[in-house]
DNA sequence: TGTATCGTGTTATATCATAACATGTCAAGG
DNA sequence: CCTTGACATGTTATGATATAACACGATACA
């Protein structure tokens, strides 16, 4: 599972689509996850853990339905609020985040680290990238601030092209 | 409808939150629209024309629902495709924006600016101004570029309060 | 032990979006 | 003139995403 030969949604985290060292992945960020719930009070219950581990495990975007299925087939309710639950109660404590042009959801994969995240995202095969969204938030801060405007969450997403599809449809281009 | 003071969809464009002098407006921008389609030899048909003013006039966001009823009152076609193919071809082409948060489109009001827009988005009053986003997409720019990703479109949307709402509620926090 | 809060589950419905196909329009070339 | 091809508009039908409203059980704590 973590070997990244075999574990194609490595191209999702933190290195993105480079190959590299999984140190963050599913069972570690889980049991960050339950720390830091567990200071703010809040419960990682057993519906809201599964959830996460799913997405950690899938470890690209998945659909609520998605979700959902897998929730159900587990012994989890059948029904889309089990899931839209979940994955806001993640969302909303910052372990996982919505990818607004996919409909999708995906696991945080540096929770606690206070990120404004920025999704990179391949219109090709779909693979979702986590990308340093420091800059771009303080960017937008700024613009924001100077039309009186109080930003208090953001949504950033690039539809494009990763390196793998660049280097299969790129050449093509030579075609003309 | 020019006039700032009753104008409430004046929050929206560049000038956002502030009063302005409307130089920009409906017809303008929709005179400009049909100049830049013929230039590149696409054509401002009769339900594109009128989704594109339906936008301008409402000066906010609209879901395309919203859209379609208006065009359906005025004897366009009844059915969902009738707005979302106009509404993505103006999108396509520049003259309308989609706000992912809402499940919504809006005018463009600087069409041909070549810009990558960001939306502030007040959680209050639902009201959408769209932001110099030059820095925030150069900054996203260089974010992906370091991870080899080739940006070809963005979506920038922050959600917060505007400056009218954040005077009606911030003074609250006071309370506790 | 009562009672307030939260979490889970349900039913039902709302909302948003697209596939697939038929018809109409219009310009370019025969 | 009339064919042909590209595009635009319209339809029916369905798919996909999301939420409202309510019932029940568990927990927590006065």
């Amino acid at each position: 599972m973590h070997d990244p030969l075999t574990c194609p949604g490595c191209a999702q985290p933190d290195l993105a689509f480079a190959p590299h060292d999984h140190s963050r992945c599913a069972d570690d960020v889980l049991a960050l996850a339950e720390t830091q719930l567990a200071q703010g009070g809040q419960r990682l219950t057993p519906v809201r853990r599964r959830t996460l581990q799913i997405l950690l495990e899938a470890h690209r975007a998945m659909g609520a339905y998605d979700v959902l299925e897998r929730l159900a087939a587990e012994g989890f309710g059948h029904q889309p609020p089990v899931a839209y639950r979940a994955l806001e109660f993640l969302e909303e404590h910052g372990l996982a985040h919505r990818i607004r042009r996919l409909n999708a959801f995906t696991a945080c994969m540096h929770p606690g680290e206070l990120h404004a995240p920025a999704f990179l995202i391949c219109r090709v095969c779909n693979v979702v990238a986590e990308a340093p969204g420091v800059a771009v938030g303080l960017a937008l801060g700024q613009a924001a601030k100077k039309l009186g405007f109080t930003v208090e969450r953001t949504t950033v997403e690039a539809l494009g092209l990763c390196p793998a599809c660049a280097l299969a449809e790129g050449p093509v281009r030579g075609m003309a």
